[in-house]
RNA sequence: GGAGAGGUGGCUGAGUGGUCGAAAGCGGCAGAUUGCUAAUCUGUUGUACGGUUUACACCGUACCGAGGGUUCGAAUCCCUCCCUCUCCGCCA
């Protein structure tokens, strides 16, 4: 969410950089809006001082023994019944304002930063860097990893729709242990680099949603469960971003980094057709993310560090990956500034998203009220949140039985990875 | 799921219609003091929005789980919902 202050005193500034992202950003209702609500405030306001001191006169007379009965005092009653009136009308009229002018705020997307790279779409991102060209694999005929992952035994597709639906997978044998070594082996390294993890609920509620600016704009985009405000969490970022929701933290207590195994749910709706096949886009699948809740003036060291840390688990890989700067058309809807991790996926012979990081400045911040207190310093402030994937297991596993296709139809597992599956091959 | 109890400030905990943003204690902050490593005393102590001000600051409004209602006036009474605890049942 941005600040209402902000849109009210700049709006040349929010409009021009929201303007960076696309050209459908209009301001001037909610600025319209804004007036109105600020009038109706202060009338309001007025009535109810009023109201607040005819409420304490009475009091006072009364304590003071006079009869409730007496002129003074009806007439008191009097003036107290007439704003009661005139507030009845006032009230549901600010409400209405107020509501529309939430729902335009919260229809904003964040700014770009500065920095963000400006541009209409995917194709206009930038490649920052790239890693591990001497892995790419070097055999021909590559099989495409659920065609391998079928061949090996490890991965059932239509039992798994039969079970659920298309877009679901069943993990058998080494292919369950796989992505449990994978989980494991993931923990065990961002830990070690200093995140504290947690295992939060799978479902959340709609205020979580709202928090990290899931919802109100992307409901189709999640499962509802129904009967209960609870729906099943997209991503772990919904989760552990909001264990810090409505919070005014210690200054000392930042930065706080999490990382978190969690399932991720899915609906991807409009993606008809698209990557239907293997592990790459399912309604489930699991994640390790890294949450980091900051002070505002370190926020762009923290991603980039964030950045290396999930990196660095495709490093351990040794999986050839490359990292782009997403542009401002392309960049999420709550994040200012974020950088995509891409592996090297053979079969479709090109680098697929495997970790997305973004800095949401204090975007999520204001909307899940997420804040800090300086010691010595008045009032709060609001953290930055941030997190990224380290990484997405399922297209971790997808990578590996690619890239690690041998040309005797076997798939060498990553020697990082050996000590969790105690084995070498599949 | 059934029966009961309860949700008050950073914490503990008073407050059942009137000057209550809320007693008291703890904690925190500031100051004073004492040679004994901490104690004592004094003062202070939330958040948000809006307004006034160069500023220190001041003023108004809202907030006692959430949302409605009654009333001139609600932490206090009524209704709905959420959550927590205890007992029983069920269950991994």
């Amino acid at each position: 969410m941005l600040e209402l202050k902000q849109i009210r005193e700049s709006p040349e500034l929010v409009q021009t950089r929201l303007q960076r992202r696309s050209a459908e950003y209009d301001l001037k209702p909610i600025l319209e809006l804004n007036r109105q609500q600020q009038e109706l405030e202060s009338a309001r306001t007025r009535l109810q001082a009023r109201s607040n001191e005819i409420g304490k006169l009475i009091g006072q007379k009364m304590q003071a023994g006079s009869d409730p009965k007496s002129p003074e005092i009806q007439s008191l009653k009097e003036e107290g019944n007439q704003i009661k009136t005139q507030l009845s009308e006032l009230e549901p009229q600010e409400k209405e304002v107020k509501n529309k002018q939430l729902s335009f705020l919260l229809s904003f997307p964040n700014l770009p930063s500065e920095s963000t790279p400006i541009g209409k779409s995917e194709q206009e991102n930038v490649e920052i860097r790239r890693w591990g060209d001497e892995y790419l694999p070097k055999i021909s005929n590559l099989l495409p990893h659920w065609e391998m992952g079928e061949k090996l035994g490890i991965l059932q597709f239509n039992r798994a729709v039969k079970v659920a639906q298309s877009r679901f997978v069943n993990l058998v044998g080494a292919g369950a242990a796989l992505e449990r070594a994978l989980i494991s082996f993931m923990l065990d390294q961002q830990t070690a680099a200093g995140y504290l993890e947690v295992m939060p609920p799978a479902l959340v509620n709609s205020q979580s949603l709202t928090g990290t600016s899931q919802l109100p704009k992307f409901a189709e985009e999640s499962f509802k469960c129904e009967g209960d405000d609870l729906w099943l969490s997209p991503t772990a970022e919904v989760p552990v971003t909001n264990l810090y929701r409505e919070e005014i933290l210690d200054a000392a207590s930042l930065p706080i980094h999490h990382c978190a195994y969690t399932p991720c749910f899915r609906r991807e709706a409009g993606s008809y057709g698209k990557d239907t096949r293997g592990l790459i886009r399912l309604h489930q699948f699991n994640k390790v993310e890294l949450v980091k809740i900051v002070h505002p003036e370190t926020s762009q060291q923290e991603h980039e560090s964030l950045v290396r840390d999930a990196e660095a688990i495709l490093q351990a890989l040794k999986l050839p990956y490359r990292v782009v700067e997403l542009c401002t058309g392309d960049l999420g809807f709550g994040a200012a500034k974020c950088y995509d991790l891409e592996v090297w996926l053979p079969s479709s012979n090109t680098y697929r998203e495997i970790s997305s990081c973004s800095n949401f400045t204090d975007f999520q911040a204001r909307r899940a009220g997420i804040r800090f207190r300086e010691p010595g310093k008045k009032g709060t402030r609001l953290a930055h949140t941030l997190n990224g994937s380290g990484l997405a297991i399922g297209r971790t596993m997808a990578a590996i039985l690619e890239n690690y296709q041998q040309s005797d139809g076997t798939v060498k597992i990553p020697e990082a990875l050996q000590p969790y599956l105690r084995r070498e091959v599949l």
